[in-house]
DNA sequence: TATCGAATTTTGCTCATAGCAAATAATTCA
DNA sequence: TGAATTATTTGCTATGAGCAAAATTCGATA
């Protein structure tokens, strides 16, 4: 194993990594801006896709919030009347999230904006390094997920 | 130009930002909490480096924070023994920041933490993959910057 | 040189974000 | 049935962050 001191690659990607974190948060805070959601609405959103996740807790954790956090953040969706909350009849402990039809409305806007923003970054990158990009960040990803469970 | 609403790399490319967003940010937050600091610490000393940057509002800007808001880290900083702050006698408006003795040692441990971590995640990645890795993601990062920079 | 305007930092206030613990309601199991 | 468990919500509290005003200093100009 070579010294991880002077090691370069590490060095190089711990630089881009750091910088990337800081301009991909700006990139969705703008994004989340010109919808009128807070950053947390947005995320939630997106993770929920079209999909139908059942209850709070379940989408909690998917985000990594607290069950209470989630609860105001769904209540500010639902005043925005982007999802609806009802009792689940199977188990009414449950609260089962929906997207409204607004909700699916927005949800696709959104999306449609998120990968158009991608789009318009590839534009700025020679063709044939989109392949590699894509491989390289999917390896990246997986890497750090297995890093962040074994901690 | 071909059709943004089918375009998969840029789909992959979405998704792929989106998910590494949320990881590196939880990865940060653990590194930053190892070492007793909150993250707006943490981003402050490692953006700081080595090198003695001059004033509040220079930082602040680095940042992307409000002056007052920066003013109030360094406060944790200054507390925390890491940095000290002083008039700047060629213009005693300013305050000259820098980093104390144990400052500079936690962010030689703390960056080499950080290059660690990295490391880890390289390890999981095949050799011959390094390089593409580290040209794609500078070229996705600085796509990214000009992005930002003209919205 | 005296004064007015601009720049830098700090402080007080306010609001958003987020978790914890207690309360409530519903389910499961002994 | 009754005790333990689970899901959600609510109250409280702490932290993060910006805005506006105050204090200090600098610079330019009349």
């Amino acid at each position: 194993m070579t010294n991880p001191k002077t090691d370069p690659e590490a060095t190089q990607l711990a630089d881009l990594t750091f910088k990337l974190l800081a301009n991909c948060q700006e990139k969705e805070a703008r994004l989340a801006e010109q919808y009128g959601l807070t950053q947390a609405e947005f995320r939630c959103l997106r993770l929920f896709g079209t999909k139908e996740i059942s209850n709070n807790k379940h989408i909690a954790e998917r985000m990594n919030l607290s069950p209470s956090r989630l609860t105001r953040i769904i209540d500010g969706l639902v005043k925005k009347a982007y999802m609806t909350r009802e009792i689940d009849s199977d188990d009414r402990r449950n609260m089962r999230v929906t997207l409204s039809k607004q909700g699916t409305e927005i949800v696709g806007r959104l999306n449609k904006s998120y990968i158009g923003i991608h789009k318009e970054i590839l534009d700025e990158i020679d063709d044939t390094q989109h392949a590699p990009l894509i491989t390289a960040m999917t390896h990246l990803l997986s890497a750090l997920e297995k890093w962040i469970a074994k901690t």
